[in-house]
DNA sequence: GTTAAAACTTGACAGTGTCAAGTTTATTTT
DNA sequence: AAAATAAACTTGACACTGTCAAGTTTTAAC
């Protein structure tokens, strides 16, 4: 699979996915075009629509990696835990929630960008966008089950700590905190947002 | 101001805004384009450039509109609280931001669109939209006066309400929330938002 | 080894943002 | 009131974009 530099580039797709977020992480979403990630691949302008129909595809596509990735931050956070408690667990999640968007604000805006409102059409961008979601329920269910977090409905309580946490995620990341008069950093405001997060949902 | 037909508009970047508007409600944000809202406002294709530079300068206008509109109506809905309590006032500062954002999910889109992450080239965007905030921060200090949230950071525990908060508007308006299991509707989900924000900032 | 399919290129068209230059109207100056 | 100037808008042009149809090269199938 080396630079063959045949009539096949052998891994297109992918290589694809990655020039749009290099795309996107210099020029912003704006500068994301077919075109333009044809051209930092090597390929022909047309490329791309064989691998992705149209710009949304290809930006659903850049989007379900981001899911896949985030899913793959949160878990490795979780594993990392040394301990077993299911409440350092919850906060772990929402903290690699907020430290994904934080060192990626590109790939996050990306995610969630209102193009990919309609999911229905991405099949396995929504399936991959529920994965990190059910994490969160799952450590949501354990809290809730030691007893750590009010036995509420587990759907409910976990949208909450989701809210929360998107909603620090997506102000950061567009600049909507900065220069409101907040001292600390993204992670003494996502340690505390999770914190009130806990105290909501207390037993 | 009637329909002079004249070689100047009179009012046009007024009319280009709700042509903007129309366009975005109805195509998406992805429809938005200087030279359809010329079409719609019936002036020839450059006309939108001599009041806003380019698109972003026009989204920004749009996005502006919005925020001073969001604060129209958070103001409103405090307004017709016949009650004095702090807390009623904070918990429907809430539900009038998930109220506009559910009401008119296009807008609310342009108003925290990737394309304005850089607000310091729109210094009056920034102004208007730092006010329904205030009004939030405002809202909160008045609780904590009143010994119903607890004195910590009032500008932590508003970015806690607000991150709750336009978490779920973002979250629903762009279809996140949907085919995740929830029965209720936006109002039920702000109505437990709200309630959880009170819990986790409760005296 | 021939045929079919897949991967990619080439070329073309309409639509877009943006700029420079022109035309019409309003405002100021004298 | 007349002339000069500024503002509001139009026209025309250029490079760029997405997208489609048709072509070329490579791989796979049989």
């Amino acid at each position: 699979m080396a630079k063959k530099k045949s009539y096949h580039h052998g891994d297109l797709r992918r290589a694809l996915i990655e020039a749009a977020l290099r795309v996107i992480r210099e020029d912003g979403i704006r500068g994301l075009t077919l075109r333009e990630t044809a051209r930092r691949a090597g390929v022909s302008h047309a490329a791309p629509a064989h691998h992705f129909k149209d710009l949304s595809g290809l930006l659903a596509a850049v989007a379900q990696r981001g899911f896949e990735d985030l899913y793959a931050a949160m878990t490795a956070a979780v594993e990392a835990e040394d301990s077993n408690d299911p409440l350092a667990r919850f906060q772990t999640v929402g903290m690699a929630y907020v430290a994904f968007a934080a060192a990626d604000p590109a790939c996050i805006k990306a995610m969630f960008h209102p193009l990919l409102a309609d999911r229905s059409a991405y099949p396995s961008l929504e399936a991959a966008s529920r994965r990190p979601f059910d994490l969160l329920l799952a450590s949501v269910a354990g809290c809730q089950k030691s007893g750590q977090l009010k036995s509420m409905d587990t759907r409910v309580a976990a949208l909450f700590a989701w809210c929360a946490v998107h909603g620090l995620s997506i102000l950061f990341s567009d600049g909507h905190i900065e220069g409101k008069g907040f001292a600390g950093d993204w992670e003494a405001l996502a340690a505390d947002m999770t914190e009130l997060v806990f105290t909501g949902l207390h037993a």
